[in-house]
Order: C-alpha cells, then sequence, then structure tokens
DNA sequence: TTACTATATCACGATATAGTAGTATTCAAG
DNA sequence: CTTGAATACTACTATATCGTGATATAGTAA
C-alpha cells in the first residue's frame, strides 16, 4: 500500500487550468526570475541585471508570472517592486528539481 | 522563520531541464494521459477510449511521456501497456490542483 | 512645460509544438 | 506467406509564443 492517496478526478477545464499553470513554469527565463525573487523583491533593472534579459523581455515575463498569481508588486515612485506572491510555487520548483537530480543519480548508476 | 530551507543555484543548463520537465506537464492531453494512468496500466486503445484522443496523438504524447521518464511500457504481443514510472509525477500535478483550488477559494472570498 | 528615467506595451519575425492524415512496422493467426 | 490488427512514425498545417526593437505611459525633477 504504497499509494493509498485518492485523487480527484478533474474536469476537461480543470486539467487546462492545471497545463496553462504549469505552462508558465516551463520557461527558462520565468524559472530564473522567480530564482532572482527567491531572496527578496526586487525591481525590474535589477532583475535585468540579475538574469541577462533585455527589459521588454522581463517585463513580459513578469507580467505572465503576475497573472498566474505567482508573484506580485508594489509600485514606488518610477520603480516597480516585485516579489514572489506564493512560495508554495517555490516548493514546486524544487520538487521538481530533486526529481531531476534523483533521476539523473539513478541513470548514472548504470556506468559505476 | 517561515522558510529556512536552502535552496541551490541552479545553472543554465539546470534551469532549462528543470523548464523542460515542466512543459512536458504543460498540455491538457498528457495530464489526461497520466490521471487515465493512475488506476494502472493501459494498453493503447484503451488510453484512447478512456481519452477521445486520436491514436496518432496518443502514441506522440506517450512518447513525450516516456522521453521524460514519467510514464514506462511493456509490450505483451500487440498491445503496447503503458504505466507511470515515477509516482512523484503524480504528486507534483496533485500539488498544483490543490494550490488552484486554493487560490481559487481565496479570490472568490472576496464576494462573500 | 520640458526633459529624463523606469516600466509597460505593441508589432513582428522566427521557432516550436499540437493535431491530423497517411504510411510503416510488428506481431499473431490462419 | 498472407492478412489483419495494434502501435509507431513521418509530413504537413495551424497556432502559439519567445525574443527583440520601437513606442507609449507614468513619475520625477528642473
Amino acid at each position: 500500500m504504497a499509494r493509498p492517496a485518492k485523487r480527484k478526478k478533474l474536469s476537461e477545464r480543470g486539467l487546462q487550468l492545471v497545463a496553462r499553470r504549469f505552462k508558465v513554469l516551463s520557461e527558462p527565463a520565468r524559472l530564473k526570475l522567480l530564482m532572482a525573487l527567491e531572496q527578496g523583491e526586487q525591481h525590474v533593472s535589477a532583475l535585468m541585471e540579475l538574469t541577462g534579459l533585455t527589459q521588454g523581455n522581463v517585463s513580459k515575463h513578469l507580467g505572465i508570472l503576475m497573472e498566474a498569481g505567482m508573484v506580485d508588486r508594489r509600485k514606488q515612485g518610477l520603480n516597480a517592486f516585485y516579489f514572489i506572491a506564493d512560495q508554495q510555487i517555490l516548493d514546486l520548483c524544487e520538487l521538481m528539481c530533486a526529481k531531476l537530480e534523483q533521476d539523473f543519480s539513478k541513470d548514472s548508476a548504470h556506468f559505476r
């Protein structure tokens, strides 16, 4: 009984919504932004520096992250300070990352 | 101290790999297939019935899931039985789903 | 107002991927 | 060996989205 958990059935619409969320995380640029925000809020120019992305690109991806409710922003004068709105998102990324590592170590074991 | 966890920095390549995994989960058709496989292995024709997808489409998406190591297959005669290779993937989906629900209920609370 | 800065948005070319239709392959039965 | 069934693969079209460059907007300062 390794997996007794009960899972709910998702409707077509539910699947679509879940898929859409995963898609937001399926872009290296956005993951990079999330990681840059991990230590605290940053304004756009700082994020450009931290990520190496262009201004328009940063702004666009932040917009996508914000629409997904993953980040939020606080405006102050000319600056816009973005911050992670939902720490659980980071947990998801970490989980995925851990799984990747585990898979790799499993595969590499075949050569030892 | 709500979040004392230490997170490793990911290289550009690492980000790319994580993003790629999320992308595999960012397609309703693939999520549907994973859910259909939740209760046990299924052969392709059964998956066509369960998901309503066409044969070529099912085969293609299963290929993508397999390449990502999320499902695996066992051949028996003419049939190919696919099964979930990594239960942790389902946990990820469930987490995302739970987060969605939570966000929705939070938003809808503003109207009560 | 005018000028400057930070950010957002728009338009566009390039690329990627979903779905489909048709074809190829593989196995089993006769 | 031939036929039929289950699955995989290939070629194609349509759509979506990334990155970029140009422009628009909003706040600040002189």
